[in-house]
DNA sequence: ATATAAAGTATCTTTAAAGATACTTATAGG
DNA sequence: CCTATAAGTATCTTTAAAGATACTTTATAT
């Protein structure tokens, strides 16, 4: 695939980081919203458990887009913010919501026919 | 969601489009090399099976990003492009190349280090 | 001594996406 | 009459993502 599709390959670079039912959420939060705790952002993302909440973010500080800072202190204080480079993705999720936005009567449309059909 | 994060559904509604494994490829197969039949789209897309490519098509048909053309002929004769709208998605897709590609150093170091660690 | 707080782990179950494999259809050519 | 062909369907199985629920840790305040 890598020799085949360079070109594809670097998109789904891109995708790969925003896949997953809550990581586009949780990086506006960060992005927009500045530092949050694990427990701001559970109560943020409501209806997000606690496992899915750290997977995510596990995932996304592994990808270098979000950081954790642990201060030791009890009970626990756990900080997520966004990387600078985690920031370099403001303009693509710029332009994505500008696309959806521009998009979006077509896409009401469809769910309104879909809802229809049931 | 809706109410509560009218921004992060826009940007959604984008991902929508380009979520699942073999969508962006399809897309940029058809963007770029113009119309295709079945075949040509399942040899180009080695390894999808005839039920994935055909659920992904009906997908993005279903979406108006693409087009479906039937030749009543026997053996049958189909044809898939994208349409208008399907091209919209361009500057989108060439911007997520664009941010793959400059971060493409990163993620590759992340990629060695997790095959390191098997 | 007990309860509380925040940030998780650990398991198990559900759901959705994708894959494997076999079958169908209709006609033209041998 | 049999076969080949393109574009699928129809089923069944596998895999991955997400959800539900219960448990853990440890210093402090009661």
């Amino acid at each position: 695939m890598e020799k085949k599709n360079p070109d594809l390959c670097k998109v789904e670079n891109t995708l790969h980081i925003l896949i997953g039912k809550w990581k586009p959420l949780i990086i506006m939060h960060l992005m927009f919203g500045g530092t949050k705790r694990f427990s701001d952002l559970q109560r943020a993302l409501a209806g997000i458990t606690t496992k899915t909440l750290t997977t995510q973010l596990r995932e996304l500080e592994e990808q270098e887009v979000i950081q954790r800072v642990v201060y030791p202190v009890v009970p626990p204080r756990v900080e997520y913010s966004i990387t600078e480079y985690g920031m370099t993705l403001q303009p693509v999720l710029h332009l994505m919501h500008e696309w959806g936005n521009a998009h979006l009567e077509r896409q009401l449309s469809k769910e309104q026919a879909s809802f229809h059909n049931q």
